[in-house]
RNA sequence: GGCCCCAUGGUCAAGCGGCUAAGACGACGCCCUCUCACGGCGUAAUCGUGGGUUCGAUUCCCGCUGGGGUCACCA
């Protein structure tokens, strides 16, 4: 009677019961199988990999099996949270195709808005539901109210840190103070009463069963069988703003929502204990639990850390500057999340990755190192994939946001730039010039003359009266309508006359006989045409371009060299 | 330090008691070839360590070592 009194005391305003809130939330009508999961960010900034990824596999799971997957925000912490990050996390996941069935989502107007019948989906418009609970637990002897300042947890924190640093012994002066607050949990009601009519803060600690030799045991999806000590700690549910933890919030909402299948970093495994006991304290069947394995960097002394916020590659939106399309880092992610992903995209290489046959079973134990090479040849395998058209339009939209003035000459002549795009693409091995969009400047500035420069120059022993009669003679007999045969004849032709080699095979058997071979004298010409010594095919680059600035260049280059010493 | 997770090439990894220990990325080499890219072929490179169990351990168990995570009125 004592707990309820104070709960009562406590809660006075909290009029509903948790049979009350229960009706409001109904079991979902869902097959058999169906999974319910989630996404569940804290509004502190952008979508970070790391949240991404498991994300992407409750997805997969959800949409797999026929179930809901939603969009819950996280925003319990008011110190901490960023205005305008839920918005923008919102937008940057659907830049990734996570499609949320339900959950927090942009009206309109761009402001945030529930859509489902599970919600409200912020956690900051769910307080009275918290509070509800909190009650029932209150007045089941489950979990008390805490007076102690701030400031007097903060000690124990700092006794906590340096234990931390200079381990054993001061541990125990840790403990010793830990037990002292602990003392808060045999508040008398009297006590308590004093303070609440004084208005004294307060938070609500749980009170945990402390058997220190009891083991609980669990499954968990992926790691399989883990056990732990029973959780001991008087942890924090409801915060002095009446604002409940995560740990509180979570158990509460993937109860009523209906979470079949809770997907989180391992980060979270260590307070598995809690949540596992608050369910119980509740009387909630405890969902299903995944724990992804993290993904690591190296850090500067070549040891490994889990990919944190400021890590090059943790925000998502980089990606997006850098020029990478959302799907390639999606399929990036799948060859990390399951990994016979790459096998299955082998054999179904025109299938997007969302046809592929998920499995939980296939999940890493283990963490991962985060790796460009990866991505970047995923990526280049996505970008060939795609069609000129395509692949124009990609490129000019990023350019037009990150590099406005190349974005600006792109758009100019959209059927000039696409043509380019065409080289080499379409066919059964297309070329892999292009690993994010940022690739594409670089690549075939050339054929623009605002980009145009000598990159490279002739090598050191190429003889320069060669390389002029080379661009002389070919300034002479270039027709544009010649086919690539025609034009690789006068090439040919031109290097017969020059005394280089215009069969290679001849060349490999006696190099001696030539000045070179046919490889120099088109090397000569492809330096003047696009100022690098690597060019995509030189018959077809001409043709895009047109023959006037062919020429203009061949004869810039004749006049260059003519005026150049020696 | 307590608790927990993890351990096959440089990276991602297959393997689930018996194999010359897959494959992909990267590196290197060769071939194709007018350069590049593509493609083809090939080379180097892995079971952390010590004990068990077993006829037989990469595989199962334990210790060690190593790496990671976590110990807030943050999530």
């Amino acid at each position: 009677m004592d707990n309820k009194y104070l709960s009562e005391m406590l809660f006075p305003n909290i009029k509903k019961t948790p049979e009350d809130i229960e009706k409001q939330y109904p079991p979902r009508e869902l097959p058999q199988d169906a999974k319910v999961t989630r996404f569940a960010p804290s509004p502190t900034g952008f979508v970070h990999f790391g949240g991404l990824f498991p994300s992407m596999a409750a997805e997969r799971l959800a949409h797999q099996s026929g179930g809901v997957f939603y969009l819950r925000i996280e925003d319990t912490d008011a110190k901490r949270e960023v205005p305008g990050a839920a918005e923008a996390l919102i937008n940057t996941l659907a830049t990734y195709s996570i499609e949320f069935d339900e959950g927090a989502v942009l009206n309109e107007s761009g402001k945030i808005a529930d859509k489902g019948m599970y919600g409200p989906y912020r956690q900051s418009q769910r307080a009275e539901i918290y509070q509800v609970y909190a009650k029932k637990l209150v007045s089941e002897g489950k979990a008390y109210p805490c007076f102690s300042t701030e400031e007097e947890l903060e000690l124990i924190h700092q006794a906590d840190k340096k234990a931390e640093l200079k381990n054993t012994d001061w541990l125990s002066e840790a403990e010793a103070k830990k037990e002292d607050m602990l003392k808060a949990r045999n508040i008398s009601l009297e006590e308590a009463e004093t303070h609440i009519k004084a208005n004294h803060p307060f938070v609500l600690r749980i009170l945990a069963k402390s058997d220190p030799d009891k083991k609980v045991k669990f499954t968990d999806l992926i790691k399989g069988a883990v056990e732990f000590p029973e959780n001991d700690e008087d942890f924090v549910l409801l915060k002095s703003d009446g604002i409940p933890t995560y740990h509180f919030a979570h158990v509460i909402d993937d109860h009523l929502m209906g979470t079949t299948h809770v997907i989180r970093g391992e980060e979270w495994l260590p307070s598995l204990p809690k949540h596992l006991q608050l369910f119980e304290y509740l009387g909630f069947k405890p969902p299903k639990y995944m724990h992804i394995a993290q993904i690591m960097k190296l850090d500067e002394n070549g040891n490994k850390k889990k990919l944190s916020k400021r890590d090059m590659g943790a925000n998502m939106d980089d990606y997006t500057k850098m020029g990478y399309a959302p799907e390639a880092v999606c399929e990036y992610i799948m060859t990390l999340l399951n990994s016979n992903y790459e096998e299955w995209h082998m054999q179904n290489p025109d299938k997007s990755y969302k046809e592929f046959p998920f499995s939980i079973k296939k999940m890493s134990v283990s963490g991962c190192l985060f790796d460009f090479n990866k991505l970047n040849d995923v990526s280049k395998n996505v970008i060939s994939r795609m069609d000129a058209e395509n692949v124009t339009q990609k490129v000019t939209e990023w350019a037009l946001k990150y590099d406005a003035e190349f974005g600006k000459i792109l758009n100019s002549d959209k059927a000039y730039a696409q043509k380019i795009f065409a080289i080499g693409r379409g066919g059964k091995k297309p070329r892999k010039d292009l690993a994010t969009w940022s690739d594409a400047k670089p690549y075939m500035g050339f054929f623009y003359d605002e980009y145009f420069e000598y990159e490279d120059a002739y090598p050191t022993d190429a003889d320069k009266n060669d390389i002029i009669a080379t661009l002389e003679k070919f300034k002479v007999s270039y027709n544009e309508r010649d086919d690539m045969n025609e034009w690789f004849e006068k090439v040919k032709k031109i290097s017969d006359d020059l005394g280089y080699a215009s069969d290679m095979k001849a060349y490999k058997q006696t190099p001696d006989a030539f000045r070179g071979n046919v490889a120099d004298i088109s090397m000569f010409i492809r330096v003047a045409i696009t100022g690098k010594l690597n060019a995509p095919d030189l018959y077809t680059v001409m043709q895009i371009m047109g023959r006037e600035r062919c020429m203009k260049r061949i004869d810039m280059m004749i006049d260059k060299l003519k005026n150049s010493e020696i």
